[in-house]
Formats: C-alpha cells, structure tokens, sequence
RNA sequence: GGGGGGAUUCCCGAGUGGCCAAAGGGGUCAGACUGUAAAUCUGAUGGCAACGCCUUCACAGGUUCGAAUCCUGUUCCCCCCA
C-alpha cells in the first residue's frame, strides 16, 4: 500500500516529464525522505554557455521550483568546467570551447536568471571546477576509462555527425563523463534535465553505481519548441529570454505560430487541463493573448502581464502610439536647410547602415509624425520641439532638437 | 606516413576566367492582408550624401587586359588507406 504523502509527492515529479528512470526508486527515495525528514538532493546541471536563459530553460527551472516547494534540496551545478568543453547533446556541430573569462561573465548573469525561478537562499549552488580543477592526470585517465568508445559512439548525435563527416573532438566524449562525475561528487538522488540529456543522465547513474553510491533517478522534461515551432533556439532568433521586459515578453509570445501553443500553455502555465484545451477550442486570438499574459504572469506579476496586454492592443489593434517612445538626438549637424531623412533615422538609430535606412524608405516603412515619406534624400528640418520617427510597425523614437 | 576532398556574404549552400555584390533556402527587415509582432503573399537584404564609386568568396603572394574561379606558399577542416 503506498503512502498517500508520496502519492501526492510523486505526481508533482511526474508531471510534465517524459522518461523516468525509474518509477519505483523514486517512490522509495520520497518515502525514505519522508520518514526521516531528509530531503532529497535533486542535481540540475547548467551550462554557462550562452550568456541568456530562455523560455526553454525555464521548464526544468520551473520543476525545481515545485521540487523546491515541496521541501527538495536543489543542487545547481554552475558546468564552468564542462562549459569549456562544450556539450555535444543535441549539436551537429563541435562546439566552440569557451575561455574561463568568457565562462566566468555568463555564470554571474545565469545564477541571476536562474534566481527569477528559483529560491536561490535554499538551493545549493556548486561550480564543478570545485573538484575537476584539482583533478590529476591519472584521475582523469581513471574516469575516462569508465566507459568504451562503442558505448560512447552509440548516441545518436556522434552518429549523426560521423554520417555528415562531422568533426567530432576527443575532449567532446569527455562531457558526459564530467556530467555524471558531478552526480558523484554531489551525490544526487535524483537529476532533472531536458530529453537531449538522457545520455547524460544515465552516465551519471553508472557512475555512481560504479562507485558504490545509490543511482540517481532521472527525469527528463520536454525540450519546447520555439515561437516558429523549430526547436528554441537563440540562434534561430525564436527564443524568448527569461528576464525580458514584460512587453516584449508578451509580444514575442503573440508572435508564435498557432500549433506551438499548447506546449507552452502546458509547460509553462500553471492552468489545469481541462482550462488549456477549453481555450484552445476557442478563438486562437484569444487563445493567444491570455496565454501571453499567463506567461509573462509567471516571470512578471500580475499586474505587469495585464498592463502589457493594454500595451500590445492599444499600438496593434487599435494602431495607437506605444505610451514609453525612447527620446533621442541627431548627433550630426543639423544644417540649415536640414538633414537628408536617411541619414537621420542612421543618426538616432532606427537603422543600422545608411543603405538600410534607404531601403527602409524606399519600401514605405519609415514615417515622420505618421506620414510616410519615400523619398530617403528628402531634407528634414531641424524641429522646433519634437519630431516623431517610426519605422516598421514598432520601432519608434522621439527626436528631440538637442 | 600515403592518397583524396574542402574553406563562399548573418547561417546553410550554388558558382571552376569576364554576363558576379555573387543562384537557391533559412534568418532578418519592410509592405499588403488580418486574428497579431501569427499564417499567407510581395519586395529588400556588403558599404558609401549613391544611376556612380569602394570593399568582400580562409590567409599571403603570383599569372592575366580581367580572378570567388588558374598557379605557388600558409593555416584550418573532412574522408579513405597504413
């Protein structure tokens, strides 16, 4: 007969997760923590690759949080070791190596965005440079010893590179290895991770079953599509970044393609099962913008996810001003009879390059004080107190005459 | 150690002496449309006070009236054999 107290416990790890490995040791894990009031050591690993966590961090982030709630020890393994080899999970490519400056940059800002999820007071946050920096040659020639090449090869994205004729570096077997020695090191009851990390995961499992430790249990989450249903990727330009504003994060979200939808909403909401697919049945708008305010509710507040809600319909439905239009100065010359429009939206930065700003304007994207003007020659005169710029749909800028 | 293939613009990838600022796709930007920063369609996408000029096809030289393309050297990568 199993306990209730690890019924309960046990559906808040199982939600949202696709492989657990495996079931009934986590159910004694829960209920031996139980009873002796020791919590369990549930290990997430970050890799402080790239400098932003995304939306897609956000969903292990999330099921730490709950694990948190739930009186869970989090270990948060900042990878500043493993970030200097690069993690070949879910890659086609040999990942550039990072430098300890460039690791040492990303992995302040990541602990703060990781901070906007979890209680960083009670997690544990160890950096496994800790235990690899001191690591001598024979120790790292013991722990590359643990596993076969053929064991190595057999995940599928070696494979897929050796088929494309793909680099693939020594160093690069190395990662999981490092990854499973952390669950070592830490002695992780359990790791969370995305299912490009069941590799990984399971080396750690080995490895502490090699060392004589309990294997932890992994449990893997969904890794969500992007805003165009591509995986998120922040090269792919399809990400929304955890610690952006509450407009922008509203608006990205309003820019997803209708079928993305309800893995977000299941994801990333708190809403209940039959609330997500009562709404998918209704108007996709509709359907959409509360999914955008819900989730700029969980990395916001309230009050900011309804305000960029007003926002986002007064400039796009109702085609009004946005109400915070950023204030800037020309800082050319202002000649006396004016300045050629190009240069202008150069100057203030609307565009990048001047031949940028001339195919803005050449295509009917560029207005002053709402009139568009085609003509990227065109002078404008120096205003007497402010002059309205605006390119595309969103873009736009006050200028002020200095 | 030997043999073969490769490096092109933000990315992927065509281009093997002039028709090349360089096909196509992706991304991005703009326009039309509306349900919206969606989808779809159209256009643009090296720089420059601009019907012209300048810079770019790994790097450095060379041949040629003319080089992304041919030659020499250098760096990096992939494959096969040992």
């Amino acid at each position: 007969m199993i306990n209730p107290d690890v019924q309960r416990q046990l559906e808040v790890f199982r939600k949202n997760s696709v492989d657990l490995i495996e079931e009934g040791s986590l159910a004694r894990h829960i209920a031996k923590s139980l009873e002796s009031g020791k919590p369990m050591r549930v290990k997430f690993g970050m890799d402080p690759s790239s400098p932003d966590l995304h939306l897609g961090h956000a969903i292990p982030l999330l099921k730490l949080r709950s694990l948190q709630e739930l009186g869970h020890q989090i270990v948060l393994i900042v990878g500043d070791a493993t970030a200097m080899v690069g993690d070949p999970s879910g890659r086609n490519k040999l990942r550039p190596q990072l430098t300890r400056e460039q690791v040492e940059e990303n992995l302040i800002t990541y602990t703060e965005q990781a901070g906007e999820v979890l209680d960083l007071g009670a997690t544990e946050v160890r950096r496994n440079s800790e235990w690899f920096d001191g690591m001598n040659f024979e120790e790292l020639l013991r722990l590359a010893s643990r596993m076969t090449v053929a064991q190595m090869i057999e995940r599928d994205t070696f494979q897929t590179r050796m088929e494309a004729n793909e680099p693939i570096g020594i160093h690069e077997f190395l990662y999981p290895l490092m990854q499973g020695w952390d669950s070592v090191e830490v002695k992780a009851d359990l790791e969370i991770g995305g299912t490009d990390q069941l590799f990984n995961l399971l080396v750690g499992r080995r490895l502490q079953e090699q060392t004589k430790q309990a294997p932890q249990t992994c449990l893997t989450l969904p890794l969500i599509n992007g805003l165009d249903g591509r995986k998120m990727s922040k090269s792919y330009g399809n990400s929304v970044g955890l610690t952006e504003a509450p407009n922008d994060m509203f608006g990205k979200v309003m820019s997803m393609e209708d079928g993305v939808m309800e893995s977000f909403y299941r994801m990333l909401t708190p809403l209940d099962d039959a609330e997500i697919v009562a709404l998918l049945a209704g108007h996709p708008r509709e359907a959409k913008a509360r999914l955008a305010e819900e989730i700029t509710k969980v990395f916001h507040d309230g009050e900011s996810a309804s305000g960029a809600r007003d926002a986002f319909d007064r400039q796009f439905r109702e085609k009004k001003l946005p109400e915070d239009i950023a204030e800037c100065v020309y800082d050319g010359d202002w000649a006396e009879e004016g300045v050629p429009f190009f240069a202008l939206l150069r100057g203030v930065g609307l565009a990048k390059t001047g031949s940028d700003a001339r195919r803005i304007i050449e295509q009917g994207g560029a207005r002053i004080d709402g009139e568009v003007i085609r003509e990227p020659t065109s002078l404008v005169r120096r205003p007497e107190s402010k002059l309205l710029l605006q390119v595309g749909k969103r873009r736009f800028a006050w200028v002020l005459p200095r």
